[in-house]
DNA sequence: CAATAGGTTTAGCCAATGCTAAACTTGTGC
DNA sequence: GCACAAGTTTAGCATTGGCTAAACCTATTG
């Protein structure tokens, strides 16, 4: 039907929030996983799988499917039976994820909230913050 | 292996945090889409799938399916080859989710963040603020 | 040093979200 | 009124990220 007739839209700059917001979402999980393990390799001396699982409250062969895609996104190593250990990038996916973690959850701190409110929304929240955010987060935290 | 004694541990409440962020993730797909949809019956008195897959960035083909979702969850109404309605329930969800957006956007402005990123970032963080969270930003909006 | 408890992996299933290409409607304009 | 361009839906496929149950290793321990 030739009706409706449209106007170029501004619509493809607006759909690019929700793209960035999908990409986001794919490197989300990737960055929990090597947080937590480099958190586990600090904590304990090693990673084991079934410790990742309790922790993100998944099941074990959860764990075991997605530690094959990081494998194969070079950011883990793992033997089978024995424990995980991170690659160079994955470490340093790892440092950067901290780094965001620790600014965006002391910020919320810093705003009032609760430490157990400002842990579990940090978690989530800091997937989605821009470098300007993080900047304008820890402007906030030091001039606060 | 009877290897490696693990006191009972912290992880359990640990995981709280990362279920909320599942949990999150499967509501946020259908409060942007219900969120859009009454944007456009406001704006364009109607909306169309193809304006959502636009707008969202998506193939048409996406959009279809995902309706049929939210027309399973009880959130749209729809006829073949017409147009999208929101159930009360979809407004419902739609009026809180701008709600919320406007809140994280208005937060993100205040902070002193660019126009743009505030708006690609607010798409973002607004599925994840507890309601803790939005009453710390309401209260910065509000004395700043 | 062998049995076995218990951690780990495999197999197989499911739902959600994407995509492209092909088929199908519908509103307009001739 | 009909043809057809353009908008919509269907069909079929792929990936991600969950799950349970069964099979498989391995380190401790008797
Ligand atoms: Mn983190
Ligand atoms: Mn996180
Ligand atoms: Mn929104
Ligand atoms: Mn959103």
């Amino acid at each position: 039907m030739p009706q409706r007739a449209k106007r170029p839209g501004t619509a493809k700059i607006r759909s690019a929030a929700f793209r960035r917001i999908r990409a986001d979402h794919s490197s989300e999980l990737a960055e929990d996983y090597v947080e937590l393990i480099a958190d586990l390799i600090d904590e304990k001396g090693e990673a084991r799988g079934s410790e990742v699982a309790m922790r993100l409250g998944v099941a074990n062969a959860t764990v075991v499917k997605t530690m094959k895609r990081l494998q194969d996104m070079g950011l883990v190593t793992q033997e089978p039976y024995r424990s995980i250990f991170l690659t160079g990038d994955g470490w340093k996916m790892a440092e950067d994820g901290r780094r965001k973690h620790k600014i965006v959850e002391a910020f919320l701190l810093a705003l009032g909230i609760s430490e157990e409110t400002a842990r579990i929304d940090s978690e989530g929240i800091e997937h989605h913050v821009s470098e300007e955010t993080l900047r304008a987060m820890a402007r906030f935290l030091a001039r606060k």
